[in-house]
DNA sequence: AAAATGACCGATTTACAAAAATGGTCAAAT
DNA sequence: ATTTGACCATTTTTGTAAATCGGTCATTTT
């Protein structure tokens, strides 16, 4: 019946297990059991398929936050709640996934630019728990794009880079290190 | 005279030039004013040339920190100092600039290895001033090695990756950030 | 009339073989 | 004892023919 909802399943399935360049529309539209053509009339091109589906992804990961994230909660523990949901998210969405590899390895132009969009999503995010905390009086003040950005990337230093020639950190244990660098710093 | 110098200091120039993938053996010959064969006298094989070329980068990069790294200062200076003069390093030597480069685009093998070699020098040397600092009592006791990787990886974040979409940061900037998160943290 | 379609188009990518270049060896030259 | 470049097997590059791609649109289907 919504065949534009069948073009956007068969899209998320192909994307999700060739990557975006590894996929053809002719391959989407055979998945869709629609003609090629029709696709072009839902959408204006393959970049337009793929930004509708990940502003849907957006939207999903952004409700699934507003669960976790509570007010009257310490900065740094939503701080990790919005990062822990986002590997959590890139672990169940084989999508994510996906597009993160292809734009750190074949660096397809159309991916860099919607993964951006998204690590946007996350660091506007951040930056928003940021700002509550401030306004709370419960961080110091600080430059707020800055500082959301080193969270985030701390992060992905944690739970990416350090894997990658070490045992992976547990939960607990990057809630440790977190919790040293947001509450007391370093020195004594 | 001394041939082996010939040969080091020709393929240092080559390297930094067009990296260790781009020079081929015969190159080097070239400029060094030798056969090909003769350097095969004097190193097993290309990678070996680059490695013992490595090993002197490194020594002398040990060397221009032990100026810099003065007992009595606290930690985050003397840490930030080790990153800066990694910087310096960087910008002043066009050898370790390119093989970082060729490592991140080309992923050359034994590039990879060397460079992760010239990274795990620059991670003790952090985990030294670390241990210093602990045993001090000038920082409270962490788990070393993860504060130095992650010491490092912050780093990195704030003088490439935040350079990528917005305007570098000056050293002072990213001093004070560095201050916010060892002195004090985040909270109030 | 509106929506769907696949043959078709220029442009890009792939597949593949021939040619060139590379890392490394070694018998001959120094 | 040391140096060397012709030489070898392997890898990389190059040229190009074939295949595939994203996107269009006249025709067909509803």
């Amino acid at each position: 019946m919504d065949r534009k909802q069948w073009i956007l399943d068969a899209a998320t399935e192909c994307f999700s297990e060739y990557g975006y360049k590894g996929t053809s529309v002719e391959q989407v539209a055979k998945r869709a059991n629609v003609g090629k053509g029709t696709i072009y009339t839902y959408f204006k091109n393959k970049e337009e398929l793929l930004q509708v589906i990940m502003m849907r992804v957006v939207q999903r990961f952004e409700l699934s936050l507003e669960k976790n994230v509570v007010a009257h909660v310490p900065f740094h523990e939503n701080a990790q709640q919005v990062l822990k949901d986002f590997l959590k998210f890139q672990k169940e969405n084989a999508l994510t996934f996906q597009l993160f590899k292809e734009m750190r390895e074949l660096k397809t132009a159309e991916v860099v630019t919607i993964v951006q969009e998204f690590e946007d999503c996350i660091l506007a995010l951040l930056k928003k728990q940021l700002n509550v905390a401030v306004q709370n009086g419960e961080i110091v003040a600080c430059n707020l794009e800055l500082t959301a950005f080193l969270t985030y990337h701390m992060y992905l230093a944690l739970v990416a880079e350090w894997s990658k020639r070490h045992k992976p950190l547990t939960d607990e244990e990057i809630s440790k290190v977190f919790q040293l660098f947001f509450c007391g710093g370093l020195m004594r």
